[in-house]
DNA sequence: CCGGCGTCCTACAACGTTATAGACTAATTG
DNA sequence: CAATTAGTCTATAACGTTGTAGGACGCCGG
């Protein structure tokens, strides 16, 4: 690894930004010397060394991820797809986990550790509205999800609101009326929980049915068991109900656990949706209905931003919104009434 | 951004040097002098350049992992341990996805992609024992997974044979001898299906039960698909069996449902274990099965262990496995016999 | 009262790269 | 034919940090 452009340029006999010159596509080289250049660089296997060049350039070639937890299924995959889209862009990727805890996603936006980046994709989970001006920073920054809408920065985000409104309308387009939803957030009117919650409600007044809020089970975190243990509070609430709007597909695929445990049959009994479309619910028993969130499109979109930003430009904060598409499986095939 | 070492020395009174032994917290420093550098830099907002840094010392702080890709689970949650433990050690991850290509994963081992890194974490999926020679490099690589074994570098590996042992002895012990396998890969002997179809059929051996190949199912990759695919040829082959080993969770999951929907009770009929411990498997209906591989203690190991190789430790490549535990769930609690 | 040592600090070089400015040739222009 | 221009290359100065070498001061023991 001692091979620097130096030995490189001794080798070649030329100076070392004639070398450097190669390296980089300038145009002004004879043929013949870019060959002798070019051969001295593959018979001393020389490298550029990347910390020189971005101490000069100013550019690292790698954006940061923040994401709470890549163990739960939608950050992997989201974070699956950040990574072939930095790639195309000939970016590397360096994850960060938040756990979803605010005070440490305030310090990653405040601290200097993810210098080694020229920017960062930031997916925050315990932050709120109230905390949007701490996205002043000074670095490229682009938000992702649902915790902040109107801050300081470039956000891209899915259709919340409207595509929950098309999984609750799915759901009474197959003659359901009385639609349990698993994972609210108590209170919460901006996060994905939030925004999802509201596309219900719309969607019951649309379709003038009531709103129940013995219908809505809320939980603190989006996991299995928390989809689960709500479902099971549910059933012994003794509350009625013929459809159940997950609000994640994991919270989905837990409660649809318990449901089969009490000997109820899905779709015939409770018709279910998730949201997300992880590859989970595709083989689960039954298949689960899902709504697809475009995130391949939600990736490139935030990298694409955040490499315009890196790359200087200017300009105010955009809001982007992927398409969503409505996944109909098993556990919601019913002849439409 | 701008503000660099040069500020807060002028800003302080001191020299540069001195403020950076502040930062160092190099020992012999008057305590007012330390004062008035951490003011200056505070007033400032003064943050180490880490380009400049890592030029200096030829250290990034910056770790690679190398993994097939983040959508399958086991990875996710790998990488989710792995990052964990290199926080623990003030290190930061860069994630690499090689989509288990073979051709890519060498191209990872050549390239001077990642130099940004002081080491890798390299699960490789597509290059086999005959690749080992390239894992010759000149730079620190510590090797994960079951594809090479007696490699040149350290390696952090599962008990593959003796979990897959354990995991057919559990069925066993349960009563069942007709024990069908789904995850095999024709023809391999190193690798984790070749290792735990061997782990298999030892247990077989030791209980005294015959091998039959029409229990085996070979699939070329792991997903949750080729398991339900698998599954659903073995059922129609008509060959009889009482119990499943899913060489992964996945397998097992998709394995699972095509059994329940060709009306067979897990475990009654079938009994059912995997191996990976996915969170999944938890949540499950019924819940799996599965081998534990001590993927937390993976994560551990191999940090420490390239940690070592990075500061300059030498000696023979280790060879390092982790402890399994079989973990009993509903699909093959029965009582044993 | 002097040499030596511990403490605190500074000046400067070095890490390996790219940017700037300019030297030199050969070709083209007015 | 002088003056420009295009093409090719080089010397040197940055980028922001840490390492090396050493200077200045005060205190101690002899």
């Amino acid at each position: 690894m001692a091979v620097t452009i130096k030995d490189v340029a001794l080798a070649a006999g030329v100076s070392i930004k004639t070398v450097s010159n190669v390296i980089n596509d300038y145009q002004y080289i004879r043929a013949d010397t870019k060959q002798r250049v070019m051969e001295a660089i593959a018979s001393l296997g020389y490298s550029p060394n990347l910390s020189a060049r971005s101490l000069r350039s100013g550019k690292t070639g790698v954006i940061g991820l923040a994401v709470p937890e890549l163990s739960l299924s939608y950050f992997a995959e989201l974070a699956d797809s950040i990574i072939k889209a930095a790639e195309e862009r000939g970016l590397k990727v360096l994850i960060e986990q938040t756990g979803g805890d605010r005070a440490r996603e305030l310090e990653i936006l405040a601290s200097p550790r993810l210098q080694m980046t020229d920017g960062l994709l930031f997916s925050p989970l315990g932050v709120s509205n109230e905390d949007a001006h701490h996205l002043n920073v000074n670095f490229p920054l682009v938000l992702l999800g649902e915790r902040i809408f109107g801050g300081p920065t470039d956000h891209v985000t899915m259709s919340n609101v409207e595509s929950a409104r098309a999984a609750t309308a799915h759901l009474i387009s197959k003659g359901r009326k009385r639609i349990a939803v698993v994972g609210g957030h108590e209170g919460e009117v901006i996060g994905s929980a939030g925004l999802r919650l509201r596309g219900y409600q719309e969607a019951l007044e649309e379709a003038g049915i009531p709103f129940d809020h013995r219908l809505v089970a809320y939980t603190t975190l989006w996991h299995r068991s928390n989809g689960a243990t709500s479902m099971r509070e549910m059933l012994e609430s003794g509350v009625e109900f013929d459809a159940m709007f997950g609000l994640n597909d994991t919270l989905a695929l837990g409660a649809m656990r318990v449901l089969q445990e009490a000997g109820l049959r899905i779709p015939d009994d409770v018709a279910v949706i998730g949201f997300d479309d992880l590859d989970e619910g595709r083989y689960s028993l039954p298949t689960l209905s899902t709504i697809d969130p475009g995130r391949g499109e939600i990736a490139e979109t935030a990298v694409r931003v955040l490499q315009e930003r890196i790359s200087g430009h200017d300009g105010p904060p955009r809001e982007l919104e992927a398409r969503f598409q409505v996944v109909e499986r098993e556990s919601s095939r019913l002849p439409t009434s």
